[in-house]
DNA sequence: TTATTTTGATTGTCATACTAATAATTAATT
DNA sequence: AATTAATTATTAGTATGACAATCAAAATAA
């Protein structure tokens, strides 16, 4: 079982990597003193990009489970960047919106995140993104 | 900045695939009524390999924290997988080591582990785990 | 030798995950 | 219509992860 053994280090290298991007965004966002943290910019981001949501919906996009997602709500309402509105038919949901102060905020930040996101991408090629996409979407399906 | 939003999506893909992979492993331990977890595998595991090692190797080995660490141990200690012997000349430091039950458990789950790891690279080949290895080490290199 | 610095381990805090269980509401079934 | 099932969101428990601060012991410098 020597291939078992080496590919076995692979999960390590993902995770491992995966930390110290989520950490890198982490200290620059501490170094511009921003208040919010990589997985509430995510959240951010999202409502940006595809306006108004609900709960479920965010947490599907975000590939978050649902009580991580309320929680990360609860922290975003505490800073006045969303808002938890009733749904007009559906009284279990909340439809999630920016606030201006949210939206300022996505704008504000959006070009620094994105540098934050290429450094990682430093002398790697387009070709590079598109096998490292392709495995990890391999990966992703096998264990689903 | 076309750019910057395309490869902006690795982010969230590396953070989503390490997560489905920790996630698959955790069930399969669960369905195979495992009480360890996968952090706390790769603890096990690397005393397997390595032999005796303090705290501060092991955090090293594994990429974790000091205090992560401390509550990894904590919980293998409870669990009488492992034990804490003081160290010879420094008494600031533990060694730890695998006990006897530790020991049998690493080596009954090896297999079981093994298969769980080759389940995510099914339809990948050696090439692809080349260019995924090199990718994930030029990101966090990129990083640090 | 004494003072300073470094190191190994721990504790505390905050945020994120996964799981299970629950409440409230809505949808589906009979 | 009444019962049952499914869905939306929440709460609670356990584990991990990053970071800061602390303690004790060891190493180094003065």
């Amino acid at each position: 079982m020597q291939e078992a053994q080496k590919y076995s280090r692979y999960s390590f290298l993902l995770d491992q990597t995966a930390r110290r991007v989520k950490q890198y965004a982490k200290q620059r966002f501490r170094e511009l003193g921003w208040t919010i943290t990589i997985d509430q910019w995510a959240v951010l981001k999202q409502l940006y990009d595809k306006g108004d949501l609900n709960q479920r919906e965010l947490a599907t996009n975000t590939f978050k489970d649902h009580p991580t997602m309320t929680r990360i709500i609860d922290l975003l309402k505490v800073k006045n960047l969303i808002e938890r509105k009733s749904h007009p038919t559906d009284r279990r949901s909340f439809i999630i919106a920016l606030t201006f102060e949210g939206r300022a905020m996505v704008e504000d930040c959006l070009p620094e995140v994105q540098k934050i996101r290429m450094k990682a991408w430093e002398n790697l090629s387009d070709e590079d993104f598109q096998e490292f996409k392709r495995i990890l979407e391999s990966i992703y399906k096998n264990l689903s």
